[in-house]
RNA sequence: GCUGGCGUAGCUCAGUCGGUAGAGCAGCUGCCUUGUAAGCAGCAGGUCGCGGGUUCGAAUCCCACCGCCAGCUCCA
């Protein structure tokens, strides 16, 4: 056996080295001290190493630096235990359990009996980052499952005695040590190559969470925080919470007069004038939308015999989330659950199918397109509640399509058509998942057949238009495989709105048929969906989209007219009917403020246009319109002024 | 639902050791007659989330409840 080995560089360049070289002195030596500098860990042959692995083989070797969003990653793990370790100093008795970088940062999990409080976080973060400085190397070493056992049980370690036994079922031989200085857990890796390295760290809150995501187990303190190589970063991420928080919905909305909550409401809106017009377009924007793509708008009942639930299903799988409804002619004897037997709608569709039953389907009909913007109610937790986004009652601009199985590909293709009208209109960038059937047989309805059925016509329908999406094993409806939409906003942040799901199920449980070209019965398919999603989620994104700042159609006021002096009043008033009888939201500061508090207002209320009206605007009958931020747009005559409004301010769609 | 934090005027927030609640903005009324992000003055506004308790006395201490916020497996 030779003692060289030969290494290959991602450029394809190989390099001789001896056997048993750590990544490390591999770099320095063979590739320079800069790279060596940069190195946070490594992939030989693909698989991700410490930099002080030592290289043992021909292989391919990949250095990730620090620059690498999955250096990051690893770091903010290494963050988390070193933030454990300072833990269990600073806090005798407290257990460890698991610890992963997740998505901006990282968390740990302990299990102690006295929760920590917001100064303790404080205390831990400096700790943290003195333990940071203190530069102690990362030690990686592979032990035996039974020496493994015996080293956490002494350590009276009982969650990572558990999770160590886990993993023997699973069939591991050895197990992953990580040490820095005299701390030590169990990790895949890699890890970086010293604390100092890791950079800055923040810890930003604290939560229960349970141990392993169950309710029946041990609450556990979870302390959240994120870490980054440079300070400067930090620094910006933390500006970005800023930023986020500011343009929160929950702030902006009651702020601008959009919506409100009440304390004997929880988790359903009271819609204020402006939030209400602002419904109210996106509403009949769409209407109007689907109108023209051949959809009929229909309502049903809000209150439903628990009947009907039976026969969808939904009273199986779905009723600890309806709001349940007291029969006052039911017998007095029988418990009160029996007595609740009629319930608010949690959803349109089977409404929707009793719609469709009303009548005998010809397949010429079909596809009949129902479209319903109806009020539903779900029994959400309360503790899950939260603004607009999750709320216990909502409206959605709801659909149910119902087709033959041959037109699923050219539904579903126009379905997205009608997505990308809408998400262009607010500039948001969409992506689609592929949702599958629930893991467990108990959260689905339908047999395997049905649901293989279901996803391979739609999966054949996705993969007929060509756009990129992504698998969700598990993440599908009770009823049927979905395709979810996740939009993007002007923070970047994913949002999932719209979903188009397939449902083989429902046909068959109210027996809905069409009359076939042949003169026989078929079951129809029906497709459910909606394209915002619900009203309330959509309006939360786009006021945090927007930061408040609608477009000219969106707008809840479109312009304000805003007088010099009290003087011009006359047209003033004049403009505003004028404005208003040609259908735009136009009002008027009458205020004795002077034009620069008028003006002010007018911004802080997000209002798109301000049309100034002086000594110049009486005398040309015009306005001056300044638009929000500051572009003044001169004097123009009150047409000119409405062509504008016309171009900018009417709906897209 | 569970864990933790929070709840004082419409909004943002003070309120010391338990001694009967305060500011700015917004609102109202005047004055100012005003040209693109805050003119001046005066006035009014509070069951201190709700209910109990301790105390001579509670926004403040204790208990229960309600609501809001963060979180509740991105699986070594």
């Amino acid at each position: 056996m030779s003692d060289l080995v030969k290494v290959t560089l991602p450029d394809g360049s190989q390099k001789d080295a001896p056997r048993g070289t750590t990544v490390l002195d591999f770099v320095k030596t063979s590739i320079g001290p800069g790279l060596a500098k940069a190195a946070y860990f490594a992939r030989l042959d693909g698989e991700a190493v410490d930099l002080s692995r030592a290289i043992d083989r021909d292989a391919k070797l990949e250095i990730v630096t620090t620059k690498s969003p999955e250096a990051l990653e690893v770091a903010r793990h290494d963050a988390a235990h070193v933030m454990a370790s300072v833990v269990q100093k600073l806090y005798p008795g407290t257990q460890v359990t698991i610890g992963p970088a997740i998505e901006d940062g990282f968390y740990y999990d302990f299990a102690r009996e006295t929760p920590f409080t917001p100064e303790d976080l404080e205390k831990i973060e400096k700790a943290t980052n003195e333990a940071i400085a203190a530069d102690l190397p990362f030690v990686r070493e592979e032990i035996s499952m039974d020496a493994a056992l015996g080293l956490f049980e002494g350590l009276g370690e009982k969650y990572k005695v558990e999770i160590v036994k886990d993993i023997a079922a699973r069939g591991a031989k050895t197990l992953t040590l990580y040490r820095h200085g005299d701390w030590v857990d169990f990790c895949l890796g890699p890890h970086g190559p010293s604390t100092k390295r890791i950079g800055v760290v923040k810890l930003l809150n604290v939560a229960g969470a349970y141990w392993r995501g169950d309710a029946r187990n041990a609450m556990l303190q979870r302390i959240y925080g994120t870490a980054f190589f440079d300070k400067k970063e930090l620094e910006a991420h933390l500006a970005k919470l800023e930023e986020v928080r500011k343009r929160d919905h929950r702030k902006l909305g009651p702020a601008l007069g959009l919506f409100a909550f009440h304390e004997v409401a929880p988790g359903a809106a009271f819609w204020l004038p402006n939030g209400t017009t602002l419904y109210n377009v996106l509403e009949d924007a769409m209407r109007r939308l689907v109108t023209k793509g051949g959809y009929q708008e229909v309502k049903t009942p809000l209150l439903f015999n628990k009947r009907l639930w039976e026969q969808s299903g939904h009273w199986g799988v779905y009723r600890e989330n309806m709001f349940l409804v007291f029969d006052k002619e039911s017998d007095p004897a029988l418990p009160v659950d029996e007595r609740l037997s009629m319930s608010l709608k949690p959803m349109n569709c089977p409404s929707h199918h009793l719609l469709y039953k009303m009548g005998k389907r010809s397949y010429r009909e079909l596809p009949i397109r129902y479209f319903t913007v109806d009020t539903l109610h779900r029994n959400e937790l309360s503790g899950s509640l939260g603004g607009l986004t999750r709320v216990r009652q909502f409206a959605q601009d709801d659909a149910h399509l119902y087709l033959m199985e041959s037109q699923i590909p050219e539904e579903v293709s126009r379905i997205v058509e009608l997505m990308k009208t809408v998400y262009g209109a607010f500039g948001l960038e969409f992506s689609l998942l592929f949702s599958t059937r629930p893991l467990k047989p108990e959260d689905r309805i339908g047999d395997d057949a049905l649901w293989d059925k279901a996803e391979g016509a739609l999966r054949a329908a996705l993969d007929k238009m060509g756009l990129p999406w992504e698998l969700n094993p598990g993440d599908g409806a009770f009823y049927g495989p979905k395709i979810d939409f996740v939009v993007t906003d002007s923070l970047g942040r994913k949002w999932q709105t719209c979903t188009i799901q397939l449902d083989y199920a429902a046909p068959e449980r109210f027996d809905l048929t069409y009359v076939g070209d042949d003169n026989h019965e078929h079951r129809p398919v029906v497709i459910h969906r909606a394209v915002y999603g619900s009203f309330e989620r959509f309006i939360a994104i786009l006021t945090e989209h927007y930061a408040g700042v609608f477009p000219a159609w969106l707008a809840p006021v479109q312009a304000r007219v805003v007088t010099v002096s009290d003087r011009f009043d006359a047209w003033a008033r004049e403009v505003q009917a004028k404005l208003a009888a040609q259908g735009w939201r136009v009002e008027l500061d009458e205020s004795s403020d002077k034009l620069g508090a008028k003006i002010r207002n007018a911004q802080l209320a997000k209002i798109p246009f301000s049309l100034v009206i002086g000594e110049k605007e009486v005398e040309a009958k015009g306005v001056a319109p300044r638009r929000h931020g500051g572009e003044d747009l001169k004097t123009m005559s009150l047409d000119a002024f409405e062509a504008l409004l016309r171009r900018e301010a009417t709906p897209p769609y």
